[in-house]
DNA sequence: CTAGTATAAATAACTATCTGGTTATTTCAA
DNA sequence: TTGAAATAACCAGATAGTTATTTATACTAG
């Protein structure tokens, strides 16, 4: 009895679906996502989810290593190597800012992740060589600002990164109870430059040496 | 039909209903908390939530106005008032940081309520005033410690206990993704105690004058 | 002090709808 | 003509919320 089927597109309906996915994944979390309306939001018969994803959790999967790979790849994108240790870390706390801001859905998506513990990306093995190059490309500039004499000695880069990510997701994550509990607008655009000067701040006093700022 | 009904203890059934809530909610999130896990962990009829609480969501609300207030409470009893202002910065640190480690239900519901977009929060009232007198507080300290020469002058209180707030927290609540992107355990003892120093000298950079620290 | 009674507290059983997942079938394109 | 792609219809169990009923306790009249 079916009728007017969509003309065949394998590759189109794989993305509509993973769009869909991550939208309504966003939206929800992974417990109040509900598939049939990923199929809707898809355009798709929901029976085309479980066969080429297999089921939901499958599905929340694939997501979230694609948007982790793709924030990554965009980060690497920068090429911080190439700048002023000051600019360069100027540079990625801005990035990082603006992509939250850009892609709101990250910072659910990762947050419904961490929900259920990274049992999701603990299964994945897609992500290791992405993360060990960015860890590596930190390093790499806080050697760069010691030898140039700006950047103060011993500062460990996974650290310095879970406050650069930090300062910044935590402010936009939490934007809704933090208008409440501050009792102010926190997404303007006045009150949005206001923070990132605030986070660019916040991680040169962390890192320089005095006067260098 | 209904044989051996528990011993009346209107209270105690109320307080048993709200810890399971809490635990539910905490793990699950609202939207993957269930109705029916909560009654069977309270022991306690499912038909008695709905009687004292209304349904899930008011159920949800009660929680978090609970928890919050909690928190807040917890926080006002340090009085940070009577101490030197960099102890006190320190001090307020290292308890958020406690409390976050000892509550661990406080980070996820405050997330579940994001995703939410603190519309919970919103319909109460009752936490206007406890956060008030919270943003009260680090206003107080600042200029006090601007008073005494120890502290910069002009930084904000709301950036600052934001930024406070989500050094903590989010190095917790993203424990799980962190783990795998930076390659590392982060919650041994020895990481913890890291961590904290860590934030307290983010903290500290941030506010004290050069020399002070 | 006691028997009766009103009422809130508690229980049991039920339901309409939702939900993730499946079975059976049709259709397009190489 | 054949195999992958798409559709339609279905299902068992779960889920939030209800209805109907029973029972413990506080209160009251005698």
């Amino acid at each position: 009895m079916a009728r007017k089927p969509q003309t065949r597109n394998p590759e189109q309906t794989k993305a509509r679906i993973l769009k869909a996915a991550r939208d309504e994944f966003a939206l929800k979390g992974l417990g109040g996502a509900r598939v049939d309306v990923i199929s809707r939001r898809a355009g798709i018969q929901k029976r085309m989810m479980y066969h080429y994803f297999g089921n939901k959790e499958a599905l929340f999967q694939i997501v979230i290593e694609h948007e982790y790979t793709r924030f990554r790849e965009a980060e690497a994108a920068l090429e911080i190597e190439r700048q002023d240790p000051v600019e360069a870390l100027k540079k990625l706390v801005a990035f990082t800012w603006d992509y939250y801001i850009a892609h709101p859905e990250f910072i659910t998506l990762v947050n419904s992740e961490n929900l259920h513990k990274a049992r999701h990306l603990k299964a994945s093995s897609v992500l290791r060589p992405v993360n060990e190059t960015f860890v590596d490309r930190m390093r790499a500039l806080l050697k760069r600002g010691e030898a140039s004499g700006q950047f103060r000695k011993g500062v460990d880069a996974v650290q310095l990164l879970i406050t650069l990510s930090g300062v910044n997701y935590h402010y936009l994550t939490n934007q809704f109870t933090g208008e409440i509990v501050y009792g102010r607008k926190l997404m303007t655009k006045a009150a949005r430059d206001e923070r990132l000067a605030f986070n660019i701040e916040t991680i040169l006093r962390l890192v320089c040496k005095e006067g260098v700022m």
